[in-house]
DNA sequence: CTGAACGCTACAAAGGTTTGCAGAACTCGA
DNA sequence: TCGAGTTCTGCAAACCTTTGTAGCGTTCAG
């Protein structure tokens, strides 16, 4: 281990550690000189600065934490990934926290991140943590906080979201568009905002076309392959003959049914659904998705991070775009011809 | 902010600084009573330890870091998931870089790294990192580095490697086995190890089982797609009937190429892809390929960097056993009949 | 030539915790 | 009751950097 301090600097040089703590840190009062002098020495010597006694010092920090629920989900890998090019561009370290979708897991992760007295904290909340008050009182603590996708409305700091009514009221037009009419949904628990959005826009959708909704084909928790499956089953037997999903893998399972069946996509039945994972468009049909932008997400939210730890802002909600990625198993105009 | 400290639960108890830190840390020579009194006052007054102090005085730290090419490969972001849990569990806050596969962002998050003082470094070094100098010399001045997946050989410390011979031998084998006779292979850079491994495996199956090798049916540098496609049109042309491909996207690249002309897959042609990405089990035909059991890498590798903290170890190299999966695109003997 | 202004550097304190050492309080056997 | 041994706590230094203040030497206007 290195032990070079800027004590060991000062000596060397005949001058004193303020000094040289000035000269490294860029301070404009001292001589271009002296900082050259002491820079050569640092690298001589293989000076590395300590950074936990700068903290100390100081009261400030260079890392920033990220909290979700698991890394390794490419939607949540990717908004990391951006951060981090972000952040790291701007001398912030990230330390990165999975809450494994409870509760627990969370609070024990933003008390690591506090007591490493980051300068600021992103998170995506855990399914398992209802009320959020953990999260509310650390920023009434004064932690400067950014949430992202899945958010609590109305908490102070800043949010970025996807713009979730307006990605599933595309989508249902789209289907409408193409002369889909009775036209079923997939939906995740209605509890959370997220789901509940696609829902309303789903739902605004068929009436703005003048379409009934009904009860009787939207079907609640169809998130995986599994209940996608068996609830396009029952989708058809009640004369869907298109579907909107919250999510990919459960049209995945949708799709399973209906080539299953010998039911043609997209000539006898429509679907698109939400996320636009890697495998909607290696798959056959080709799946339409509503593309979630998680890396503009990413970018968004550390730059909104940034600003909240300048004081630049005392909190802003932003919106991120979805766009609607249209395949086979939704263009009809297109692909009927086949 | 809070700023309680533990002069502030020493004046509130009437007892000492030093007493407060001990009753926290677990010291045994303090008294039940006084350490529960302490902890009593600490959850009072809401005092978080800071952390920078505490590793300022002691040397030590609880934090380790992760370097990686990036964080949004699924192949990645498993391994950090599943370390990141295990160190968690430990005691350590974990610090992730993404080098971006260039040396210099590589050394710059080494740099991040060392500057905090980190306990230990988990790094699978970017593919623009040709020696890895700047590695072996943060190992020679005293880091507890364990290298994974992407292994300088020979470096000192900890390496966790998949057992890539075993896997590609054992794929050509399972070809072979299904009667295939003219094996084509994609690689990767030969100049990479871990890429080198795979086609000695390829080779060493071909020899043992008497198959000649045919350089023309080679193709270095068949790791994306679009290369797939071109060559297994190259492929087909000189007589292949099988394919061993080193990474998936290749593989479907050549899915692309044959569905395309309608050789039929597996009777026809036979292909088995590596790394077994989560698209191979959703496409048609279901690609066969080589499980790199990620999560595995990501768990030995951070028990590995906990021995090398605690010296229980000087240095260890570990070998991940790969699993092959078989699915449609190669098993001749199942679906041959349809 | 004097005094003010400026550029640069030194001094010293502070930030919160850990830890070796010394010493106080207590226990218990003789 | 005394003394030896244990158990617990206090004292003070140390970890390394940052930063407010003071002071030095120089420059320059008047």
């Amino acid at each position: 281990m290195t032990n070079v301090t800027i004590i060991d600097i000062a000596e060397a040089l005949g001058i004193t550690p303020s000094t040289v703590s000035r000269a490294l840190s860029g301070n404009p009062y001292v001589k271009e000189s002296t900082r050259e002098a002491v820079r050569a020495k640092a690298r001589e010597l293989g000076y590395e600065r300590n950074v936990h006694a700068s903290n100390l010092r100081s009261g400030k920090t260079h890392t920033v934490g990220i909290i979700v629920p698991r890394i390794d989900r490419q939607f949540f890998s990717s908004i990391i990934s951006a951060a981090e090019s972000i952040l790291d561009e701007a001398g912030f370290s990230v330390i990165i926290c999975q809450s494994h979708e409870n509760e627990e897991d969370e609070i024990s992760a933003l008390k690591t991140l506090t007591e490493s007295r980051v300068g600021g904290i992103m998170v995506s909340h855990a399914t398992g943590s209802r009320s959020g008050s953990h999260i509310l009182e650390a920023m009434n603590r004064g932690i400067k906080m950014v949430q992202f996708d899945r958010v609590f409305p109305g908490f102070p700091g800043s949010s970025v979201t996807n713009d979730d009514f307006a990605g599933a009221y595309n989508a249902t037009m789209h289907l409408i568009g193409n002369g889909y009419t009775r036209i079923g949904a997939f939906t995740g628990p209605l509890g959370t905002n997220m789901f509940l959005n696609r829902y309303e826009g789903y739902k605004a959708a068929l009436t703005e076309a003048g379409l009934p909704l009904d009860e009787d084909i939207v079907f609640e928790n169809s998130i995986v392959r599994e209940t996608g499956y068996a609830n396009a089953a029952k989708a058809v037997e009640r004369g869907c003959d298109a579907l909107y999903s919250s999510g990919d893998y459960s049209a995945l399972g949708a799709l399973d049914f209906l080539k299953e069946k010998g039911i043609r996509i997209p000539q006898d039945f429509g679907i698109v659904g939400t996320a636009n994972e890697a495998f909607t468009s290696l798959i056959s049909p080709a799946l339409s998705s509503t593309e979630q932008n998680p890396v503009e997400i990413g970018k968004k939210a550390a730059l909104a991070l940034l600003r909240l730890m300048n004081n630049e802002t005392s909190g802003e909600n932003l919106v991120v775009d979805t766009e609607l990625i249209i395949r086979e198993s939704s263009d009809r105009k297109h692909f009927a011809k086949k």
